[in-house]
DNA sequence: CCAAAAGTGTTGGGACTACACCCATGA
DNA sequence: TCATGGGTGTAGTCCCAACACTTTTGG
């Protein structure tokens, strides 16, 4: 029935890369400037070529670290494209990634065959090479939709945060206006915040009291089944 | 960069196929028993290679028209599945679909390279082929989640209905029991479907109303934004 | 003392849950 | 007339949204 003489399309993992830009309060997305052919020039995500023996995950993971030194970070799969033209040099099928990264940990650093690595914020994002810009409205939608009903959002936070950190980065990803007494109530009712005894420094205003994400909390949590929402 | 000399995985796609049982009143899923080597006399879900001019979602419909008959149904993607062993054959990746389907307009017929063709519920899966299993799974929480915010139940139903058979469905699907009053007031809060003048016939109890999903209404709904929530 | 953000409670309305009885029909 | 599911309303509770002022700190 099936055979091996079968022909067989390319395969490619892609990655999307978030992150949250604190100095401008705004989500980016890495891009690398392609220095060669096609779409030379071009920006376009991360990526490449799946081995014969890794998982797809696995390629995921290991173009990441390869082109932007980036590892041990949030990733999952959202998307298989496949358009018969998406790539000029013929037939490639690509595993669409998504990633959250902080973006103080992981500095963008120029990777081996890019001219440059760069964070663009949504509203200024450049031509993209392949369907990279489908690739990324797909990926914001997912980040959007997702953010609401699982706490992915710390992914994209320093470990210690102040609440209205939070806040804003939801009002970012959300792109509304969120009342800060309620966000707070339901935030902390979830349990999932651990208060700390440490603050804010170097503000020209009252410190804020910083929180970190519980994960044995939201381990033991997710276990038994809750669901969280904003 | 790129070179199209790079050794490639064969890439498949696989169908996994939900039904609405009226005479069982339970969700089933349509596996087909496999004729050859590997894994003959297992049952999997219909599948097969993708070509080198079409799609992987175009493969999809080809394979589950080339394999049951069945098109022009409500399809997704739902995750590409790529474990080095997973096939005993080789390097074989696989992008799974779900489908939901109407059992009465889709009889399960008999393909050309299976020794039969059946209807399981979900408590009485046999051994699947390859990682089918875990296929399932996905699809089946994907199912379970989506259809609380996302109006795909009716994809299982005839297109005139009585609301105590869409209330049914939702209880077998999401595993719980629904009360009736609250289910009807919030289903048709909605608006989402259209009462019909017609009636159940041939019921030795009061005939139930029928109604009819309004894609229209919900086309309309989907593009100013709206929530959907069971 | 001023500017700037942190932090905090209450109230009204809408939504959800729980719950029980009569109705229409065919056998 | 009986058995079977169809169809309906209400009351209590909880959750959510809306809203403004005081506190703390650094400059």
């Amino acid at each position: 029935m099936y055979t091996y003489e079968y022909p067989r399309p390319a395969l490619t993992v892609d990655c999307v890369i978030f992150a949250w830009d604190k100095a401008s309060e705004a989500i980016k997305v890495m891009l690398i400037e392609r220095a060669h052919e096609p779409f030379a020039n071009h920006w376009a995500f991360p990526g490449g070529f799946v081995d014969m023996d890794e998982t797809v995950d696995t390629a995921a993971a290991r173009e990441l670290e390869e082109e932007t030194g980036i590892k041990n970070v949030f990733m999952e799969q959202l998307y298989t494209f496949s358009s018969v033209d998406r790539d000029p040099r013929g037939r490639v099928v690509s595993v669409a990634y998504y990633a959250l990264i902080n973006m103080q940990k992981h500095p963008a650093k120029a990777a081996s065959d890019a001219k440059s690595v760069k964070w663009f914020g949504l509203s200024e994002i450049p031509a993209l090479a392949f369907d990279h810009q489908q690739i990324l409205d797909m990926a914001y939608e997912r980040l959007k939709s997702k953010v609401r009903y699982q706490p992915i959002g710390f992914e994209l936070l320093p470990r210690k945060f102040p609440l209205s950190e939070l806040q804003l980065l939801y009002e970012q990803i959300l792109n509304t206006k969120l009342d800060k007494r309620n966000f707070r109530r339901k935030i902390l009712k979830t349990g999932l915040l651990k208060p700390l005894e440490e603050f804010q420094t170097r503000v020209a205003h009252r410190a804020a009291r910083l929180y970190t994400f519980d994960d044995k909390k939201y381990k033991a949590l997710t276990r038994e089944g809750f669901s969280f929402e904003i």
